[in-house]
DNA sequence: CAGTGGTCTAGACCACTGC
DNA sequence: CAGTGGTCTAGACCACTGC
C-alpha cells in the first residue's frame, strides 16, 4: 500500500464515471496538489492495479490519459514519471525547448530568417524600447518530433545577446549563456490568417524551402 | 471480409510496428487515399477483429488513436466514422467552428471586442485595400468543448457584412448568410508571446474578464 | 536478472442507437 | 431488440532498464 494510493482513495466501481477517469482525475490531483511532485516516479502499474483493486489496462488507461495531457511520461522498462511541466498561470517562463523537452518530446527549430535591425515604431511601443534600438530578429519554424509545430518570430535587444549568430537551437539557451535568463517577459500570442508559404512550411509538405519569406 | 479489410492488407505480427499500429497506419492511408470517404461508417470494431485476425482491443487501439488524430469520431451504438476535415494543404476553406465541429467538438467563442473603422497602413498593404476602406474587426476567444483554445483577430471589409452585429458565433457562417462565403483568403499565422491578460484568459482561469482590452 | 512499461488475447457486461 | 461502441478483467509474452 502506497501512501499515494491512500490519497487517491478508493475507486467506486458503481459510479457512472469509469474507474479509469476517476484514477486518471485523482492523479491528476496529486500532480497538481504537489503530492507528486515534477520527476517523481508512480508506483509500478501493476503495483498501483493491485493497490486499487483494478486491472492493470484500466491503470494503464489513467496513466495514457495523463500522458496524453503531458502531465506524465513513460519510459519502458523504467517507469512513469511525472513531468516537469509549465505552470498554468505561466508563472514560469519556459521556452519551446523547454516546454517540449519537459513534454518528452524533442524540440528542433528551421531558420526561415535572421537579421538585425532598429526598431519600428510599433516595437517601440509594444516591448517599451527607446526608437533606434538596436534589435536582432528571429522567424523560425519550430518542431517537436519532426512535427511543425509553429512559426516564431522573436525580437531581442541586440544588447542581451554576443551576435546574430549566437541563438542555435533555444532562444533562451542563448540568452541564459550571455548571462541574460529572461526573469520577466511580455508573452503575447496571435492566431492569424496564414499566407501561402506559411500554410505550406506547417503543413510538413515541403521542407527545402527557401530562406527568405517576404512580410512575414 | 470487406473491401476495406482487402485493402488494408494482412497485419504482421511478426514486424517490428506494434498491431495497432500497423492498423492504425492502415486505416489512415485509406481516408487520406478517399477509400474512406468523409462520414463513411467504418466495419465494427468486432467486424473489422475478425476480418483482420486481431483481438477487438487492438483495433480499439487503432481507432482510439486515429480519433486522437482527428480523424475519425466513435459514436456509441452507432459506430466509428471518418471526419470530414479540412485538407492538409489547406485546399478547402474552413472556419474554426466548422473545423471544431468536423472533430467533434463543440466551438464556442466570447467576444472580446469588436470595433469598426478604416484600414490601417499594415492592414491595408497585407489585405490589399485601399486606404480609408471601413472595416469591421472582431476580437474573440475561442473555445472547443469550454476549453480557451485561442485569440483570434478578424478584420473583415464592412461591405461584406450587414452589421458589426452580423456575426455571432461563426464568422464564415454569417459571411455565408451575407452572399459572400469566402472563396479564396489570405490565411496568416503568428505564435507570438502572450500579454498578461491573455495569458490568462488562455489558462481558463478566469470567465469574467473585461471586454475591453487594450493594445491587442 | 528482477522489475518495468508495451503489446496482445478472449471474453464479459454495460449504455446507447436505430430500426 | 440486435448491433454498436465503452469499459473492464485476468492473464500472457515481449523489449527494455538498471542494478
Amino acid at each position: 500500500m502506497t501512501s499515494l494510493a491512500q490519497v487517491l482513495g478508493n475507486l467506486d466501481p458503481s459510479d457512472s464515471l469509469p474507474l479509469y477517469q476517476q484514477l486518471q482525475r485523482g492523479l491528476r490531483e496529486a500532480i497538481e496538489k504537489r503530492i507528486l511532485g515534477p520527476d517523481d516516479a508512480l508506483p509500478s502499474e501493476r503495483q498501483l492495479a493491485e493497490d486499487l483493486g483494478v486491472s492493470r489496462i484500466t491503470v494503464r488507461k489513467a496513466i495514457d490519459g495523463l500522458a496524453a495531457e503531458g502531465l506524465l511520461v513513460s519510459r519502458q522498462g523504467s517507469g512513469n514519471f511525472v513531468c516537469t511541466r509549465i505552470d498554468k498561470n505561466f508563472a514560469k517562463l519556459t521556452s519551446f525547448s523547454e516546454d517540449m523537452r519537459a513534454r518528452g518530446r524533442i524540440p528542433r527549430s528551421a531558420w526561415l530568417k535572421r537579421s538585425e535591425g532598429t526598431v519600428t515604431p510599433e516595437e517601440s511601443l509594444k516591448l517599451a524600447l527607446s526608437p533606434g534600438t538596436l534589435v536582432y530578429r528571429f522567424h523560425r519554424l519550430r518542431f517537436a518530433d519532426d512535427e511543425p509545430m509553429s512559426i516564431e518570430l522573436a525580437t531581442i535587444v541586440a544588447s542581451c545577446l554576443p551576435s546574430l549568430d549566437a541563438v542555435q537551437d533555444s532562444l533562451y539557451d542563448a540568452l541564459e549563456h550571455a548571462g541574460n535568463r529572461p526573469v520577466r517577459a511580455l508573452q503575447r500570442l496571435h492566431s492569424m490568417l496564414l499566407s501561402a508559404e506559411q500554410a505550406k512550411l506547417l503543413s510538413g509538405d515541403t521542407y527545402d524551402f527557401v530562406a527568405e519569406l517576404s512580410a512575414f
